[in-house]
DNA sequence: GGAGTCACG
DNA sequence: GACGTACGTGACTCCT
């Protein structure tokens, strides 16, 4: 509807309500069931719906006649009848599966038709007809209802007449009165004594239509009537009456329509007027209606063939309703000053009616994608350029298209492109192979394959396309294929993730593999990779692999891909996760890519020496152990040294692990070696060295990558169930710290000649993020104050003042604010403090005391897990936990304990996240040109030019202490610790 | 490939 | 009265 359009309505003026809810139900039944050939698409309803509106158009609107017009619509199955009358239409049947999707597509059609789409939560469309009705016969204007549905009769009268559209009759009093025996007035009175059993009306029992209207007829209404009940003759119905009384007024209430409605849109908006006729025939062709685009042309004299389809309603289009999804990245600014909104996911989730029909529309799309069948005869192997060229610009008629790489390696930054594959509509995918290799490479030498669009060629003609700002590409984790492509020249935008749409919508609930999501979702087993490539040392290069097995694996994964985007975006709007997903997910992907890319210097020099350092340590520790172990065993082995140390040498406190062989944690050592023994302290230290030596010094330079002669970490967005990312090959995120001898390694972590390395981490984050949302005041202040917290904690639980805090109180009050942030239990902070469980609880119970807030917090976070079967951060990030409920005691209580740490943990993981989101473009704006390598939980590492370091001390932290804003403004301040060194120990 | 252990936040 | 006992990761080694 055009905003200008406005007029009053008064005497002579003809307002036309179409009843677009009942309407649907009555042309499926009535109508046959029609399919959109290209997806099978069910438009039967719908078809018979753009009919009717032709036929009104032509007649109505173009013909003149009718002044204001408008389709009406049920918003929700709840509205307040619901309150009134539970059962109210509780038990009506689900609608048919080819009908659901019909009900988002008749609005996408009243759309075309530009006519006013009207509904309005917790109204029915009947309520909705009622109130125009009456305030259009007020004004002196007639009312036309176009409805098939008996509830609406009530409303005929002078002035208000009903149009039967499947019947194609006009209802009027005469009519009304053979259907219920009573003028349209009465009619009610026949509903609330007769009932209805579609709407679950209960009425009274044995009392039909016919009896009521006698009834009503003698007695005039409802009220009246019951006053006599006791008069009644006949004995059953008399006591019927009487028993029900109140079953019949409760009925009255539910079939009374409402004419007082406060609507959202006025009357006067209502002016019927013509479409663009353009837009209207467009939206037809997509949809097959072909027919009936032929006569819509005809009536505004336009030859039809010039239009294209809306590629909105194309498959896999986003429909008209619903605006397609912003395509591009969030800028990171938008962080910065949009969304002034108190509640993040509230504010940014708020779904209009016209999204949520869309949202229908979707969602109902999705239940068809899910049965689609597979056919990989289907797939196309591209082979040519005017072929790729004609995939490009179906993509680009689309705006939609899937993308995916095949390569030569999982290490994104050593892989070579194999080829690529796309999928613009569910089954109509391609592959285009570019570097494949004979699989006789001794026959045919170490060229390419013929047969092949060389890589030039081919990346000249993606290139523009995966740079399209009007086409969406789709992947299934598109860091990789971002970096691959980036590494070829190309900057794929703006993108969508299945991995990480599943992610925000299912954390908890499984893993987002595409495998698995296949299965979830598509109810599909893809092709498993061994099969394409074969298995152990069998296996052979992507590259090796035949055209035809490439092509339909690879085509299968992009189609795959595409078919997932259709089933999980929807859910977004849906679960009102958008939000999440767009500032939490999405635009970080493409930061990690680049921070991926980066890598950082390590010297090998320092490793080789270190590991020859250990060694040494080693093999002197080695000779020691067996010395005192009386003999010669594997060290490295915990089952050969628990039998040394409990089997042969008798120590105490031994347990038995879940195998059945003797458990050697280094608590227990550490315990055994303070009780005075030896043996552990050696084996310990041993173990230390060893850990040393195997996970770091000898390992890292393994991973320096030999172009770039830099260590290229892999991030992965989707793997923890808390929003954390998780680091590997190699994983940087736990690099030694916290001992002398392990903090070497760090040294080896260094910033190039001319720069330096800057470490800036969150000073204790989880703790604030804990006073924030237990909103725990004394814990406020003391952030607010810039306290000691553990100091500050130990002072307030044991009363001293801070001042007077020695270390053995801190060091407890320490262990105690992380146990809480856990999940705490007596008996764990017993083992960690080398307390009695009694005091441990002690201290427990006064930590509650002193701190009620918490306990009432961790008390409410059980509480809505059990009912929600999920937590959530501040920020919005969902963590499912579905073993809330079930599972034996204990289970729940660890999964308890996951649901209290998760919201910590977790709105940390969306603090930093949204700092990182911001980095790039803030440092940028500051024109400095520091490089973000590395985030470890609640640390950033850069690496930055020597003579920008103050400058870029001062933006990083900046934004890492302003990174809630504006979406959550905590109660506590963010502090930052930033220091530059020339490596990551001194800088740390 | 699971279990045990230990590096990090 | 028994039971298992702090949250989240990944890598290495042993051993079946």
């Amino acid at each position: 509807m055009s905003e200008n359009l406005k007029k009053a309505i008064g005497s002579g003026d003809h307002l036309i309500l179409v009843d677009g809810s009942s309407y649907i139900f009555r042309a499926y039944h009535a109508l046959p069931a029609l399919i959109r050939k290209a997806d099978g698409l069910p438009i039967g309803a719908v078809s018979g719906f753009c009919n009717m509106m032709l036929k009104l158009l032509r007649e109505q609107i173009n013909g003149g006649k009718a002044t204001h017009l408008a389709v009406i619509f049920d918003s929700s199955r709840i509205t307040f009848r619901n309150e009134i009358y539970s059962q109210y239409k509780a038990h009506r049947p689900e609608a048919p599966d080819d009908l659901k999707p019909q009900f988002a597509l008749i609005r996408d059609a009243t759309r075309a038709f530009d006519l006013a789409c009207i509904e309005q939560e917790g109204f029915e469309a009947d309520d909705l007809i009622a109130t125009y009705s009456r305030q259009a016969c007020e004004r002196g204007a007639k009312v036309t209802i176009v409805a098939s549905d008996k509830d609406l009769m009530q409303l005929v009268r002078d002035g208000i007449s009903m149009y039967d559209s499947v019947k194609d009759r006009v209802v009027d009093e005469a009519v009304v009165i053979e259907k219920f025996g009573v003028p349209p007035e009465k009619v009610i009175y026949v509903q609330a004594l007769a009932g209805d059993s579609t709407d679950n009306v209960p009425g009274v029992p044995g009392i039909g239509v016919k009896t009521a209207a006698q009834l009503v007829l003698e007695y005039g209404d409802l009220e009246t009537l019951l006053a006599h009940a006791h008069e009644i003759k006949q004995p059953k119905r008399r006591e019927a009456l009487i028993n029900f009384a109140e079953q019949a007024r409760i009925s009255e209430k539910l079939v009374t329509l409402r004419q007082d409605v406060p609507v959202d849109t006025p009357l006067e908006d209502l002016v019927a007027h013509d479409p663009d006729p353009r837009h209207l025939i467009a939206f037809l062709k997509a949809m097959d209606m072909t027919t009936i685009a032929r006569r819509a042309s005809q009536v505004y004299d336009i030859d039809p063939t010039e239009i294209e389809p809306d590629p909105r309603m194309l498959p896999g289009g986003e429909g008209i309703v619903w605006k397609a999804p912003v395509r591009r990245e969030t800028p990171a600014t938008d962080l910065f000053v949009s969304a002034a909104e108190p509640n993040a996911k509230a504010a940014s989730n708020k779904v209009d009616a016209a999204q949520s029909a869309a949202m229908a529309l979707a969602l109902q799309n999705a239940e068809n994608i899910r049965k689609l069948p597979f056919d990989h005869k289907k797939y196309q192997t591209v082979q040519d350029v005017e072929q790729l060229e004609k995939w490009v610009e179906r993509a680009r008629e689309v705006g939609v298209v899937a993308f995916d790489t095949e390569t030569t390696s999982l290490d994104v930054m050593q892989a070579d492109l194999v080829g690529f594959s796309l999928a613009v509509t569910p089954g109509e995918a391609c592959y285009v192979p570019l570097q494949h290799k004979s699989q006789d490479a001794d026959l045919f030498g170490d060229g390419f394959l013929g047969g092949q669009i060389p890589l030039k060629d081919a990346m000249a003609v993606l290139k523009p396309l995966l740079e399209d700002e009007s086409v969406l590409k789709i992947g299934q984790n598109m860091k990789y294929d971002w970096v691959i492509m980036k590494r070829y020249g190309a900057t794929i935008a703006p993108f969508d993730d299945t991995m990480l749409i599943s992610y925000v919508l299912d954390a908890g609930r499984g893993s987002h593999g595409m495998d698995e999501l296949a299965k979830r979702h598509l109810e599909y087993a893809t092709i498993p990779y061994s099969q394409v490539a074969g298995t152990g040392k069998n296996a052979i290069s992507f590259q090796r692999v035949d055209l035809d097995k490439a092509t339909a694996y690879a085509a299968e994964d992009a189609d795959v891909t595409l078919r997932l985007h259709m089933v999980l975006k929807p859910r977004l709007v849906a679960e009102k996760l958008t939000t999440v997903y767009e500032t939490l997910e999405r635009p970080l992907a493409a930061v990690i890519a680049r921070m991926e890319m980066r890598g950082i210097s390590i010297d090998r020099n320092i490793l080789s020496r270190l590991s020859g350092d250990f060694a040494q340590g080693m093999a002197a520790l080695e000779a020691e152990i067996y010395e005192l172990a009386g003999e010669s065993f594997l060290v490295s082995s915990p089952k050969q040294t628990g039998d040394i140390l409990f089997g042969k040498l008798g120590l105490p406190g031994a347990k038995k692990t879940a195998t059945g062989q003797w458990a050697t944690p280094a608590s227990l050592l550490e315990e055994l070696a303070s009780a005075g023994h030896e043996l552990p302290r050696k084996l310990l230290d041993w173990r230390q060295l060893a850990k040393l030596k195997t996970t770091y010094t000898d390992a890292l330079p393994g991973y320096v990558n030999p172009e770039t002669d830099r260590v290229h970490t892999s991030f992965s967005l989707g793997s923890t169930l808390t929003g954390r990312l998780a680091s590997s090959e190699p994983n940087l995120q736990n690099i030694p710290v916290r001992s002398e001898a392990g903090r070497q390694i760090r040294k080896a972590f260094i910033a190039p000649a001319g720069h330096k390395i800057v470490s800036a981490d969150y000073s204790q984050i989880e703790l604030r993020v804990l006073a924030h949302m237990a909103d725990i005041p004394q814990l406020q202040k003391a952030f607010a104050d810039g306290q000691d917290i553990h100091a500050a904690t130990a002072s307030a639980m044991f009363g001293v003042p801070v001042n007077e805090v020695n270390s053995d109180l801190r060091r407890s009050a320490k262990t105690i604010n992380f146990g809480i942030i856990y999940g705490i239990s007596a008996f764990g902070l017993a083992q960690r403090l080398g307390i009695g469980n009694g005091e441990a609880a002690n201290f427990i119970k006064q930590y509650f005391e002193r701190f009620p807030g918490i306990r009432d917090y961790i008390e409410d976070i059980k509480k809505t897990c059990r009912e929600n079967g999920y937590v959530t951060t501040l920020f919005g990030r969902v963590c499912h936990y579905p073993l809330i409920l079930t599972g034996k005691p204990q289970e729940r209580a660890a999964v308890e304990r996951q649901a209290i740490n998760a919201p910590i943990q977790g709105s940390a993981a969306d603090i930093i996240r949204r700092a990182m989101i911001r980095m790039d473009d803030a440092l940028k704006e500051a024109s400095l040109s520091a490089q973000m390598l590395l985030q470890v939980h609640d640390e950033l590492v850069f690496e930055v030019s020597d003579d920008e370091i103050d400058k870029t001390l001062a933006v990083v932290r900046k934004v890492m202490e302003q990174a809630a804003e504006p979406a959550v403004s905590l109660k506590v301040p963010l502090v930052v610790d930033a220091r530059a060194a020339q490596n990551w120990d001194e800088a740390h």
